[in-house]
DNA sequence: TTATAAATGTTATATTATTACATAACGTTA
DNA sequence: TAACGTTATGTAATAATATAACATTTATAA
């Protein structure tokens, strides 16, 4: 079992605010939406993003530069992420599928070279979208 | 068979940098290199950008925000792309591996929603670097 | 309790990317 | 070839994303 992770004030805003949302935020959206609670700067932001990231609490989505809250209660540590991203409105949801998550866990190539860790975005039309 | 594109003249530039260097490039140190072929703006290369992106000649690394060539002569349209990243010497190259295309393009989970793309980005410390 | 690490606050600045608008080159087909 | 639509280019300004550097405070643990 992992250690639990007491958050600190800042990363405890942040955390909340991303996790409220339940959609993927952009730093500064995050930073506009808690200036009222003090947090000034965007390095605050930032650093607060940095830790929630390291400890698995939230997830970057690359291709959107957008932090999105961990939707897998077991994920403690972000090495293992995929997600499945609408292109037409932009919904977001981290997909856990022991499967995949073993399969590519488990990938090697002809490389020789062993992974530690993973991202896989899967883009498409979601089922409202398609059905428009 | 694919219509072979004719590329214009300053996606020409760019793309034989970018392919010349066999490595990620950002697009500020591409502005940079190109200064003396009379591309003077960010928005000149990154439509250049754009438009490689769009016909499979180059891929983004997300995680990085830069681009490199695609390596991978079959593969005209970036919508499946896997690439294994170093993290100690950020060297990066992309993975053709047809068991893993075929299984990520025909992964599919209980969304109901159906992938027309994905991009795997693979993290660990390639053989150079782990025996150091 | 003291020293070490982690977090915060603040200012400035670096890096990445797009908007808006004007013009030129290219490809089609009437 | 002339006219049209499409694609590409040029240029300036600015928006959006992210980090550097430095000073200080708070939490943790020996």
């Amino acid at each position: 079992m992992q250690k639990e992770h007491s958050l600190s004030k800042n990363q405890k805003i942040i955390f909340d605010l991303i996790d409220k949302s339940g959609e993927p935020m952009k730093a500064y959206s995050i930073l506009f939406n808690v200036q009222k609670k003090g947090i000034k700067a965007p390095l605050q932001v930032y650093r607060a993003l940095d830790k929630l990231v390291e400890i698995g609490k939230i997830h970057k989505i690359e291709s959107r530069n957008a932090f999105i809250a961990c939707q897998n209660s077991s994920c403690q540590i972000s090495k293992a992420t995929a997600f499945s991203i609408c292109e037409s409105c932009e919904n977001v949801s981290e997909i856990s599928n022991s499967k995949l998550s073993k399969y590519l866990s488990n990938f090697s190539d002809d490389s020789g070279m062993k992974y530690s860790k993973y991202n896989l975005e899967f883009f498409g039309l979601c089922k409202k979208c398609k059905s428009k």
